[in-house]
RNA sequence: GCGGACGUGGCUCAGUUGGUAGAGCACCACCUUGCCAAGGUGGGGGUCGCGGGUUCGAAUCCCGUCGUCCGCUCCA
């Protein structure tokens, strides 16, 4: 086969599922749109998550604060300083680093993010790559989105698009607890576009610029943390195998000390085998510890901690948070889901078959209406089970082609199921139904169509 | 941002020493067909990424720019 992206990349394109931003202007390197099928697959991946997460539960509820909010908030949160990476460009060879991973290199203050501070040359940190030792200046690089808020571009008005949908949680800690009655442990979820300025996007929708989070910030009894950290790493691998991602696709990877954020105290990835590297990031699950609550309750002179009526005392919580990514959860239901399969075919011999065989909660489209033909006598009943199909569940209706055909594309795009209505329709008010992965099919009568679909989907 | 490769219809590509664009697949219509990518006929679609330059003339040469891929780096 070849490579696996390549084949992803161009059957998103060719299907509408995902496809370049501004393609007609060249496109926006790391800027993606989403097509008819790739908006119901997002959706699905999300209300996927919204259910195991929120709705399934009595400990979590949910959330949707604002993308831009008070500059005050990513001072307080640390994202102005630590957000912000010093790079250095070797002057020989031009490769470029961050300038605190460089031995012997000493960071320069951090501030104001458009400062250049003068490297300290005496410590003589060496190219890793061709270890010159002349580097440019450091260029602070902060990974934010900046804009202006009002009709004046001032500095007083300067905002920022979240890089973390996260502190929303934070900020909103004391209102939800009280106004909902919440006692610890409890959680806040949210989803949400989030922005950083990466340096270097790519592979996809992998790394973007623009991405959606689906974060939730479980508040605990400090002391249990690292308990329902556990719980929850275990809680979040789970919910990737119970939709369908391969168990060998999989691990888990603890962070070493100097990789942790500037927030945690400990942090496990869920990983998956990405095709472009060995593994990649699906999902951080991370002990903030009471960090965050800490920081704005100082910058913002409320009080944030949480009164425990069976302590009864005041503390910050701990927070235990798994962060993911939608989109690269999405790519990675897209490629884990992807098979070329032999089918045997009707003149003798095998053909390929391209399955994307994709768990049914995911699946944009979930059934297919198929008249045998495009024939006006098929069309009154075929139109009809679309009509009633369609109430209930993401609905296609296809006649355009022969049937097999119209099999195969749906197959493609992971229908689970098709109906078709053939010329016995008429007379014994029965449908076939077929399902996407066995290939088997079954003759269902009309009435009990809905019943059959149910106990499947 | 640096090094390397590359940008021709929706997809995969061809395009000879510069002479004003092709194929297969896909798509649409009609006919035929009737349960796993069938056939026939017809059809739509490309200012060859974009902008300059050289030339009588450029997809083919030069410069710039945007974008893609692989490395360096980063995170959800």
């Amino acid at each position: 086969m070849p490579d696996l992206m390549e084949v992803i990349t161009s059957l998103a394109k060719r299907r509408g599922v995902v496809f370049p931003s501004s393609e007609i202007y060249g496109g926006l390197r790391s800027f993606w749109d989403y097509g008819p099928l790739g908006v119901e697959l997002k959706r699905n991946v999300k209300a996927a998550w919204w259910r195991t997460m929120v709705q399934l539960r009595d400990d979590v509820v949910g959330l949707e604060s604002s993308i831009i909010m008070s500059p005050r908030v990513w001072e307080a949160s640390g994202h102005l300083q630590s957000f912000t990476d010093p790079l250095v460009e070797c002057l020989n060879c031009h490769q470029r680093f961050r300038a605190d991973h460089l031995p012997g290199f000493h960071a320069p203050q951090s501030g104001h993010e458009e400062d250049e501070s003068t490297v300290d040359m005496a410590a003589k940190p060496r190219c890793p790559n061709c270890g010159d030792d002349r580097f440019t200046e450091a260029r602070n690089f902060n990974l934010m989105f900046k804009t202006f808020m009002g009709p004046v571009e001032e500095e007083a008005a300067v905002v920022y698009l979240r890089p973390e949908t996260a502190q929303g949680m934070f900020v909103d800690f004391v209102t939800v607890q009280q106004a909902n009655r919440k006692k610890i442990p409890f959680g806040l979820a949210q989803q949400g576009k989030s922005f950083r300025n990466e340096i270097t996007p790519g592979n996809f929708i992998y790394r973007t610029r623009e991405f959606e989070q689906m974060e939730m910030e479980f508040f605990v009894e400090p002391g249990t943390d690292e308990e329902w950290h556990e719980y929850w790493i275990n809680e979040r691998l789970q919910w990737y195998v119970d939709l369908g991602i391969r168990k060998e696709n999989l691990r888990l990877r603890e962070h070493s000390k100097d990789e942790l954020s500037h927030y945690s105290k400990r942090t496990v990835d869920v990983e998956y085998r990405f095709p472009f590297t060995d593994w990649g990031e699906l999902e951080g699950i991370a002990n903030r510890t009471d960090f965050d609550l800490k920081a704005h309750s100082k910058a913002s002179g409320e009080d944030l901690t949480y009164f425990d009526p069976d302590r009864e005392e005041r503390y910050f919580p701990f927070v235990i948070e798994p962060a993911a990514g939608v989109d690269r959860a999405l790519l990675a239901f897209l490629l884990d889901a992807y098979r070329e399969e032999e089918a045997p075919k009707a003149s003798g011999g095998t053909e390929k078959r391209t399955v994307l065989a994709i768990h049914r909660d995911l699946a944009p489209v979930k059934v297919a209406v198929l008249p045998l033909s495009r024939n006006e006598t098929l069309t009154p009943d075929a139109r009809a089970v679309f009509d009633l199909v369609k109430t209930l569940w993401m609905c296609d209706y296809d006649d355009a082609g022969s049937i097999g055909r119209r099999y195969r594309r749906k197959d493609e795009i992971g229908t689970p199921f098709c109906v078709t209505v053939d010329f016995d329709t008429l007379q014994d008010r029965q449908v076939t139904v077929r399902e996407r992965d066995s290939m088997r099919q079954d003759r269902i009568p009309m009435d009990g169509l809905v019943v059959y679909l149910r106990e499947r989907l």
